[in-house]
RNA sequence: GCCCGGGUGGCGGAAUGGCAGACGCAACGGACUUAAAAUCCGUUUCCGUUUUCGGAGUGCGGGUUCGAGUCCCGCCCCGGGCACCA
């Protein structure tokens, strides 16, 4: 049979059948641009939001618009795609949108060495990558497309600023901020554990700057008490989310400076050992110590210490391997448990950043003041004893931090540590010099960006007024075109004068504009609320179609967002819930992170996340000419558990190029027997052993497949299912001489194959499914369902162990009794040599699977 | 130090407490071909017999169980997050 031409009317009039492809070639650069187009006009992702009954709104992380995608990219897209079509040929109205994470630090930088102007880069990548996404198939509802440096989303963006302004959660002071000389300030997230950015990997360094934050700090205990209302979250992005919220509970002590009367408030975790304190350390930076030095012999000394200490960043001073270091300040607290005189000294181990500044320091109970006692030869006093080796502090090498019983503690000696803690809290409560209390890692969210490619922060400073907020209606706040970025340092805005200079929006007289941008971050906060009415223009949203859509089904994404895009997102969506605005509280009600795609480097053959500056990316470009998309798109999910990082591999993908190969072959080599069998459901018992063993296979693959989806995304097995299926299939002599419930059963099996490769290789998929004669889209197919009947087994092989190990196999009736598979069992030729000897004790039948007997 | 993952053939990886290594890659052997590519068939955990078979084997050491890659206890190693956090 040669190419035939035939053709059918296709359907709502669109002609997509007009020829045959089906030939010995698998024509893949054929089919997918025609697939592509006609799944883009028939608008199948496309999705009226206003009924939202079956909704599934499946949403993967927008890029950053860099320049041009690589196969790790498209990891994210696949795995969203498979699950939107997935659930789309289920029935679901699902809605899958996509858009532009647009402003950034990338477009300036490129506008300061290249000349081209942000947005021009910008527009010019959003082009270039979304003509990539199209190549892969991927289907969106494009008529949502948003991207956030449009003055029509920003205005939003902004909008959401004066919200949080509004709110009293944006407010502005002088601070010591994060400062990346590349990328001017940072947020907390934003800076590595390791004290260097981010986002360009160079050191970041502490700077005064004022400075607008958000809040953040406020919503902590919500933000960590929801944690548990996301229970389809990796458990893993949780704990760094809990963790970075850092909640720790203990108690806040008023000590006092004894030769001034000054305050020196302390919180600790450990109020059970404030009868062991010896010595009381500060910060450097405490206020303490600019106003006890003032006047004092030791000035000298003390500033010297802490202006070196402050040079350093907080990375530095703090590092593992930093040695403890200090100065007497000449002056002493006095702990209001005993009314013990205790010296006072300047630590480089105690941060401003964290509790009060100041720490009581317990060297009996705590690692890092017995350091420092035994360095600079301070007293160290036990309050909690082990029963069982009593502690002397002459010979202790290091704090005791375990349990124990109180020792001169006053009253509460004798008492365990940990039973007698809530009272030696109430007791500073009740005399008025503490109380319970909780402290937080978290810090509010630095968000002003000294740049130009953001959202201009809406505020205007007023001479007169002081700091105005912009009125909604004159929302939004242009950020301006004409900008020079090659005669400018730093942010062009700040220069910009028509831009700066504005009138005072409550007074009218000539005022300034707030020249810092909005960080980026605040942009992709809220982009899954927009995607539901997106060029909406009086209002961001509409509250009753957000609340109908929204959380969020799945979102799929990097675990690189794990602390920031996603805790940020559900800030910005509880302060939205408080206000009003929306019913819920969490934007995301499951959340997939998919592994990274990683290639091994030819420079050093180390195996790294791929990147463009690592020279060791794939583009998916030329593997779409080679080998199509669908042959991309399998491997992608084939490579490995989603979830887990993966090594890129060249000639793997060609092994995924060989089965779709394999598969249209076949379907060319036996399009006959495919269109001629009866269209009908098979029984069985009509099949011969051999069929029906396949078709009962072929059930199970449904079963597996689908659960494979539903419970933990793994595609990848979900697809070796489908391939081991195959190969049985292939297996099957077919012809058209063959019975008909043979040819039916056979009919069934590929078009099931077929079906279930549909999310995964969809193009492939639906030409083939055409080509059997069906006239609506394999998306409108519905999900293969197992027939209950075709998974029976009238018949099991089980294994025959003894003493755990094989020995023989015998074939049971699936009716037999556990009496009559053990009497087979033991008649077993090969069995009986195990047994010979030995005395039975005991079997044991597992049903369709094995027979252990075991033997003295 | 604390909190998450993870450790299985040459490689990626698979296994509701039930026959370890599915599926794929690579390698090797064979068929087809003048030849090569492609394709198809077969072999491929290790050790010994080299087929019929037996033994060992899922990071290490114990344990529970008729039966452990899987559960429990104690370790080692690798990756990630947090961290002089008071």
């Amino acid at each position: 049979m040669g190419a035939t031409e035939w053709s059918d009317s296709g359907i709502n009039g669109s002609n997509v059948r007009e020829r045959s492809y089906m030939n010995e070639r698998y024509p893949f650069s054929e089919i997918e641009p025609k697939w592509q187009a006609f799944w883009d006009e028939q608008g199948f992702f496309r999705v009226d939001t206003r009924n939202s009954d079956r909704k599934y709104y499946c949403l993967v992380m927008f890029p950053y618009p860099s320049g041009t995608l690589h196969v790790g990219h498209g990891r994210n897209y696949i795995i969203g795609d498979a699950v939107a079509r997935y659930k789309l040929t289920q029935g679901y109205r699902v809605l899958t949108p996509m858009g532009w994470d647009a402003f950034g630090l990338p477009a300036e930088n490129a506008a300061k060495q290249r000349g081209v102007h942000p947005k021009e880069w910008t527009l010019n990548n959003i082009a270039q990558m979304k003509r990539q996404i199209r190549s892969w198939g991927v289907g969106y509802d494009w008529s949502r497309e948003i991207a956030t440096c449009h003055p029509g989303y920003y205005k939003w963006t902004q909008w959401l600023f004066l919200l949080l302004y509004h709110q009293g959660l944006a407010y502005r002071k002088n601070a010591p901020v994060n400062w990346c000389e590349f990328c001017t300030t940072l947020a907390n997230e934003e800076v590595r554990s390791d004290g260097t950015c981010d986002r360009c990997g160079r050191p970041v360094t502490r700077r005064m700057l004022t400075q607008w934050f958000f809040k953040i700090t406020e919503y902590a205990q919500q933000l960590l008490d929801d944690l548990a209302l996301l229970d389809r979250w990796p458990e893993r992005v949780r704990a760094m989310q809990a963790n970075w919220l850092g909640r720790s509970e203990g108690a806040r002590i008023d000590f006092r400076v004894a030769e001034t009367g000054d305050l020196c408030t302390i919180f600790t975790t450990r109020p059970d050992t404030i009868y062991g304190v010896t010595f009381m350390a500060i910060a450097p930076e405490h206020p303490l110590v600019q106003k006890l030095m003032a006047n004092h012999p030791r000035r000298a000394e003390v500033e010297a210490f802490a202006k070196r200490q402050e040079m350093l960043s907080v990375q530095q001073r703090t590092a593992e391997t930093a040695p403890k270091e200090g100065v007497f300040t000449g002056y002493h607290v006095v702990n209001p448990y005993n009314g013990e005189r205790v010296p006072l000294w300047v630590t480089n181990y105690v941060v401003m950043d964290y509790g009060t500044g100041a720490v009581m320091a317990v060297p009996a109970h705590d690692q890092r003041d017995f350091e420092f006692a035994r360095k600079y030869g301070l007293p160290i006093r036990v309050v909690i004893q082990d029963p069982a080796h009593p502690l002397d502090p002459t010979t202790m090498t290091a704090a005791w931090v375990d349990d124990g019983v109180l020792v001169h503690s006053g009253p509460f000696t004798g008492r365990g540590n940990r039973e007698a803690m809530p009272d030696m809290i109430r007791w500073a409560k009740e005399h008025g010099v503490g109380d319970f209390a909780v402290t937080w890692k978290i810090r509010d969210w630095l968000i002003s960006r000294q740049r130009y490619w953001g959202a201009p922060i809406p505020i205007v400073y007023c001479p007169q007024c002081g700091t105005v907020p912009v009125p909604e209606s004159q929302l939004p706040v242009l950020l301006p075109d004409d900008v020079d970025f090659r005669s400018e340092q730093g942010n062009p805005l700040a220069r910009h004068e028509r831009f700066l200079s504005t009138t005072c929006p409550k007074c009218g007289a000539p005022a300034r504009r707030e020249s810092d941008t909005i960080a980026q971050w605040l942009c992709s906060c809220w982009y899954f609320l927009r995607y539901i009415n997106p060029r909406l223009e009086d209002r961001p949203f509409i509250p009753d179609d957000v609340n109908r859509w929204l959380p969020v089904d799945q979102y799929i994404g990097g675990i690189e967002h794990a602390v920031l895009h996603l805790l940020y997102s559900r800030f910005i969506v509880k302060v939205l819930h408080r206000a009003g605005y929306v019913a819920f509280r969490e934007p995301f009600a499951a959340l997939f992170t998919q592994g990274m795609i990683c290639k091994r480097s030819e420079k050093d053959g180390q195996l790294y996340k791929m990147s463009k500056s690592k020279g060791n990316v794939v583009s998916p470009d030329e593997l779409i000419r080679e080998y199509g998309a669908d042959t991309l798109r399998l491997y992608t999910l084939f490579i490995g558990p989603p979830e887990k990082d993966a090594e890129w591999s060249d000639t793997a993908v060609e092994g995924a190029f060989r089965f779709l190969n394999r598969l249209w072959r076949r379907g060319y080599e036996t399009l006959d027997v495919l269109r001629s069998a009866p269209n009908e459901p098979v029984d069985p018992a009509s099949l011969e052993p051999d069929a029906r063993e396949v078709y009962r296979k072929l059930h199970e693959t449904i079963q597996k497949v689908t659960r494979d989806i539903e419970e933990s995304f793994h595609f990848n097995t979900a697809i070796a299912a489908i391939m081991e299926l195959f190969n049985a299939v292939e297996r099957l002599p077919i012809s058209a001489d063959s019975p008909a419930p043979r040819r039916a059963a056979y009919r069934e099996m590929f078009e099931t194959i077929v079906r279930l490769l549909g999310p995964f290789a969809p193009h492939i998929a639906e030409e083939l499914w055409r080509e059997l004669g069906h006239e609506q889209s394999i998306l409108k197919s519905g999900w293969p369902v197992a027939r209950p009947e075709a998974l029976v087994r009238d018949e099991h092989e089980l294994a025959v162990q003894v003493n755990g190990r094989v020995r023989g196999r015998i074939r049971v009736p699936a009716s037999a009794s556990h009496m009559e598979i053990e009497a087979m069992a033991m008649k077993d030729p090969n069995v009986t040599r195990w047994l010979e000897g030995r005395q039975v004790r005991k079997v044991v039948v597992v049903p369709g699977r094995l027979v252990n007997i075991a033997t003295n």
